[in-house]
DNA sequence: TCTCTAGGTTGACAGATTTCGAAACAGGGT
DNA sequence: ACCCTGTTTCGAAATCTGTCAACCTAGAGA
């Protein structure tokens, strides 16, 4: 699965982060964050998101039922999301386990940060 | 182009935004907001995004030469941005100029938000 | 140990979407 | 009328989505 960090994302290796509307984003840079956005970038895969996103950890076994798509299809897109360096897995016995990896998670959020807009109470 | 405000995304009808990290997301949610996800999941559309996104206002005339694309396609990939509610155009005389859509922009921000992390200032 | 079963992933494939450019078109200035 | 800016249309090539079949791993039972 992925005990040992994949080659995969490599946020600190970005020199990543300043909000989109600060700096505009170098070619390279974007090419490191934009699958991540596209990952997000689909209803299944943004759902799947945030149900792990809302859970420290959640079973592959409690997402699959969720959706009307087979077994496979909801493997493939959770590959995406892990591709994407969005997400974790582990297998543990029988099962295995996604939970979200927060840096990741943080760094798209720093990206879309309006300054001088501190997020309002009520939104 | 767009003065008359586009049927798009209606931001406000969501119901939107609980950060994913707090709730799993609706399939009818997700449907509205993974296209603008989506529309930030291409590195040309991610950079275009943040050129307009770090100046007040950008004309297409300074946008087109900042890559190597024909102009036909760096107005398709305006237009994906626009039908996704993330930019606004607006001709003046000879020139168009973007700018971004600030609630858009919030609420991708606030969906992306990991309660207990008050966006370092280092980040 | 060997087998059986359940949970997940991978590979291969058809059908739908995207991406991009050439050419044609529309808006506006001169 | 002519030129310049940007958009649209259309078609070709590449990529994505979802399924079935096959596979691998782990636990249960004989």
């Amino acid at each position: 699965m992925s005990k040992q960090t994949l080659p995969v994302v490599d946020l600190q290796a970005v020199g990543c982060c300043a909000p989109l509307a600060v700096r505009p984003m170098d070619a390279e840079q974007a090419a490191v964050v934009a699958p991540m956005f596209k990952a997000l970038g689909d209803p299944v895969r943004l759902r799947l998101m945030s149900m792990i996103a809302s859970v420290p950890e959640m079973c592959v076994c409690d997402l699959t039922p969720a959706f009307d798509l087979s077994g496979p299809t909801i493997s493939h897109h959770l590959k995406v999301l892990r591709e994407a360096g969005l997400v974790d897995s582990e297998r543990r016995g029988t099962w295995v386990w996604y939970r979200v990896r927060p840096e990741a998670f943080r760094q798209l959020g720093a990206l879309l940060d309006l300054p001088g807009t501190a997020t309002p109470a009520g939104a």
